[in-house]
RNA sequence: GGGCCCGUGGCUUAGCUCGGAUAAAGCACCGGCCCUCUAAGCCGGUGAUCGCGGGUUCAAAUCCCGCCGGGUCCGCCA
């Protein structure tokens, strides 16, 4: 809603600057949130120029000419402090965005299109660990964005399941047994490591994978089958972890698929006519504008390479979307310009990347085959016990099975939140205790003002006030129109919260439009905030009859915009904490 | 060596795309608030040469140039 009264200051301004004879062509306004106002411009700073006088007269001169229409108008006033031009909001802009948050959230506008969106794709050689999180929570919180946003999206995990990380698996695993006592995926890293570690002490064992690789490539139905039982074994452990994540993926990509389908080869006959290729003894070289490494297509032996499969990949999905997004580590980064460069040379949609910062220890950097990492389920298993000490310290009231479904929410809440937090650019030091330390969280203080506004609505109901818009939504998920006096949500605190209440969708289209999810995070903090302002400063269930009745709306949508945060940061809300 | 990213109170960050009103939060530290709807909360306080140096501008954390520190990548790994 905050979005239409921004598009009516524009238009009025724009009106006042033309009464005023100060209206030029393109000029920016410069409208901008501020503690100062609601809305404030910052016009007369570049109108001063122009004009050779100084801004604070210019401003008083257009706010004279500023004609606020009678009626069907979200502005109430407009002034000028200084040089600034500020606007507020009036009753009716409360009004309409309580019912616009009670009618469901409804985005205005149309379709948007289809968006195909790969994140997570960790090679299947061991379990995710908090690099590999960080990409499928960055990628998780853009698909929930997206969605909210009107997009179709379908979400893709690209498998790499023909590498030489799964052949040293195979490899491994003939000489070894997995430990049966390990989830699936560790087990499968248990294998992995010490296949490294063998065969770096020795080169025979080199030529032995390498053999593997070639039957695989060639064809060989027994090692193609030992390809694929141990990739789908890692598989079955990482995908345990991600639905305990909230995550999902719509199609699981098979790799493999775009070598035997021919995809690969076609991607190699095509770039050879388009593009500028080299031969490096029996290599091909592509020679890509503008970059100035070349990109290797075709190994010596004749084997495809990871890039040209991602290649075929992406020629493949971006038939199937109007935009493709891939969530790549920074160390992708040189690996997305070369797609780019090569895609466009076979007039394929290029893809928008989300490029993420590393994450790493204070030992150094991450790496599943040195065997130094620190897995997701183990972060994930330490925060929930972490958690549950917490809710068993606040809430002995509750049972057992109550206090563990709490802790996981909140301790799975808390990672996610870490994780999606901070800028993607930034690059982050992991440190364990810090991580666990529930009380310094972000996600719980959200997840308490939510739970905080379903206790004040359980016991309205309890009391048996009228608050049937929150029985009826529970119910039917559909808020009926109750009378309510909008106008007595005049405290400070009531109307900063409805304000920021009204900003969800200019927040969610900033986000999805700039592919930036610690947006919603940062949002969810302040919104949370509000709220929590708002409860200190007004009772609700205490207050005369209309003020309660308003007040109960308020936080019912209140209630209604921290659980659709909390969903697109893909955290459960619990209404108990 | 070259490309890209980061450098904001003791710590973790937002703001930088599009320059403007006292640089905004959390944690930590100090002090206060449970006889009103959950104190996982609220209020107040201490604390910042916005890495350094130039430049552009009426105005720079924000734009430009140089430097320093950290990360990452740099043809047959993925």
């Amino acid at each position: 809603m905050f979005l239409e009264f921004k598009r009516e200051v524009e238009r009025v301004l724009r009106d006042a600057l033309q009464t005023a004879s100060l209206n030029c062509t393109d000029l920016d306004l410069d409208l901008e949130e501020s503690e100062h106002a609601d809305l404030s411009s910052r016009v007369a700073f570049s109108l001063a120029r122009m004009c050779d006088k100084p801004p604070a007269i210019i401003a008083a001169d257009i706010v004279r000419h500023i004609a606020i229409p009678a009626e069907d108008t979200f502005i109430a006033d407009a002034g000028a402090v200084g040089p600034y031009i500020n606007f507020s909001v009036n009753d009716s802009f409360v009004h309409t965005t309580l019912e616009w948050i009670r009618g469901g959230l409804k985005q205005p506008g149309q379709k948007k299109g289809k968006i195909i969106i790969e994140h997570t794709s960790a090679n299947p050689d061991g379990p995710l660990h908090i690099g590999h999180l960080r990409n499928a929570v960055i990628g998780d919180v853009l698909v929930r964005v997206l969605k909210r946003a009107g997009y179709e999206v379908e979400t893709h995990y690209y498998v790499n399941d023909m590498g030489r990380q799964i052949a040293l698996v195979v490899w491994g695993a003939e000489r070894m047994a997995y430990d049966e006592t390990k989830k699936a995926d560790h087990a499968v890293a248990k294998v992995y490591i010490a296949a490294n570690r063998l065969v770096e002490q020795n080169a025979e064992f080199v030529t032995e994978v390498e053999e593997l690789m070639r039957k695989y490539e060639a064809g060989d139905e027994t090692v193609i089958q030992k390809y694929n039982a141990a990739v789908k074994k890692c598989l079955s452990g990482i995908q345990a972890s991600l639905e305990r994540l909230q995550i999902q993926h719509d199609v699981i990509v098979w790799e493999s698929e775009f070598v035997r389908g021919g995809a690969v080869e076609a991607v190699i006959e095509e770039l050879k006519q388009k593009g500028d290729i080299k031969r490096d003894g029996s290599a091909l070289v592509l020679q890509l504008e503008g970059i100035e490494k070349a990109l290797v297509i075709q190994r010596t032996d004749g084997t495809s390479l990871y890039t040209t499969r991602d290649l075929a990949y992406h020629r493949w999905k971006a038939g199937k979307g109007d935009r493709v997004i891939d969530v790549f580590g920074k160390d992708h980064e040189l690996v997305s310009q070369q797609l780019v460069k090569a895609l466009e040379l076979l007039d394929v949609r290029v893809p928008e990347f989300v490029i993420f910062e590393f994450v790493s220890l204070p030992t150094g950097s991450l790496s599943t085959r040195a065997g130094r990492y620190i897995a997701a389920d183990e972060l994930m298993d330490k925060i929930e016990e972490r958690a549950y000490q917490e809710v068993a310290k606040k809430r002995d009231d509750l049972d057992e099975r109550k206090k563990r479904e709490i802790a996981r929410k909140v301790g799975i809440g808390a990672l996610r939140y870490d994780m999606v937090k901070v800028s993607p650019d930034k690059h982050i030091l992991f440190n364990f205790d810090e991580a666990l330390d529930i009380e310094k969280k972000g996600a719980p203080f959200i997840q308490y003002a939510h739970a905080r506004a379903c206790s004040i609505l359980h016991l309205a109901v309890k009391r048996g006030y009228a608050v049937s818009a929150y029985k009826a939504h529970a119910v039917t998920g559909q808020s009926p129109a109750e009378d309510y006096n909008a106008t007595l949500l005049a405290q400070r605190s009531e109307r900063e919260l409805i304000t920021k209440l009204s900003k969800l969708s200019a927040i969610i289209d900033e986000a999805s439009s700039e592919l930036k999810p610690h947006l919603i995070a940062k949002y969810a903090r302040e919104l949370a905030e509000s709220f929590n302002l708002f409860y200190k400063d007004c009772p609700v269930l205490n207050a005369d009859e209309e003020l309660r009745k308003a007040r109960l709306v308020l936080v019912e949508c209140a209630r209604i915009v921290l659980s659709a945060v909390l969903d697109m940061l893909g955290i459960e809300a619990p209404s108990e904490m």
